[in-house]
DNA sequence: TTCTGTGTTCCCCA
DNA sequence: CTGGGGAACACAGA
């Protein structure tokens, strides 16, 4: 489950490993990937030089002399560099470079790579919608839209219109360190609670960002991140003691996601 | 075999 | 308008 420090991650390697290359082909194996028909895609980036790689939320994007590709991994998946003749086992869709390198793109689950043309980065729907970066975005703003929102503090941190870059892995530690229940309500947050929880973000995606992502993700080069199992405090270690108190943690049900929580630390009300 | 878990959109309902 | 809840997508691991 790739989350913003992982989608940063390689949003710096792509950045460091691609720019210059130029576009040479594509195998394109999942077309239902893509926002047009697949020889449409092919046709405006043959020839493309890359030019910058960043991210927003989620979101890879690619800026190329022929307008942008967007990746977005979905459930998890890996973004692999490798030469032509290397491939590995699987993937959904390839991009061949002039110098015999190739970038090969596998996800699990619902994963999209898109092309948007040149100045038209706001016609995509997708990423438009979306709130600031969630390293990005300032504590005023970020207190200013958590006191609009009436639904659970869950809910609206993993509402990427919100703000991106929050996923259902880190959130449990986040929600931990700042000793809020994944419950409550997003506008019933004192000022107290709100600080704790913009500091939270920063810090747990931060700190991973730094160890180039979770473990459970692999770099371009197949390496995978620094984050380690050891490093998650609560989340996915039910009946283990919490760190701060040794009370059990338990796990729940918050709507359609499951969520990890120390029962003593974490009170809804 | 059957269940669950991840992201995102979309659609219905109160 | 808001927010909750579900379906859809058609995979991988237990």
């Amino acid at each position: 489950m790739p989350e913003l420090p992982e989608i940063a991650s390689r949003a710096c390697e792509m950045q460091a490993a691609l720019v210059g290359k130029t576009i040479h082909s594509f195998e394109i194996l999942q077309p239902k990937c893509l926002n047009i028909p697949a020889e449409d895609f092919s046709t405006c980036l043959a020839g493309a030089t890359l030019e910058a790689a960043s991210h927003h939320g989620k979101w890879i994007i690619c800026e190329t002399t022929q307008g942008y590709v967007l990746i977005n991994l979905g459930m998890g998946g890996e973004i692999l560099l490798r030469e032509t003749g290397n491939p590995p086992k699987k993937y959904r869709l390839s991009i061949g470079f002039q110098d015999g390198t190739r970038l090969f793109i596998n996800f699990w689950w619902f994963g999209y790579v898109h092309f948007v043309a040149t100045g038209m980065l706001s016609t995509h729907a997708m990423t438009a919608k979306l709130g600031p970066d969630a390293l990005e975005i300032t504590e005023a703003e970020f207190t200013r839209r958590l006191r609009l929102k009436n639904t659970a503090v869950k809910t609206f941190l993993l509402d990427q219109k919100n703000l991106a870059g929050i996923g259902n892995a880190y959130i449990h530690d986040i929600l931990f360190l700042a000793r809020v229940h994944p419950l409550r309500k997003a506008s019933g947050l004192d000022g107290e609670e709100s600080h704790r929880l913009y500091t939270s973000i920063r810090n747990s995606l931060q700190s991973s960002f730094e160890k180039k992502g979770a473990f459970y993700e692999v770099d371009l080069q197949g390496k995978p991140g620094g984050f380690q199992e050891k490093d998650i405090l609560i989340g996915y270690r039910e009946g283990k003691p919490c760190p701060e108190c040794g009370s059990a943690i338990q796990k729940l049900r918050t709507g359609s996601t499951t969520s990890f929580i120390c029962p003593s630390c974490q009170l809804i009300s």
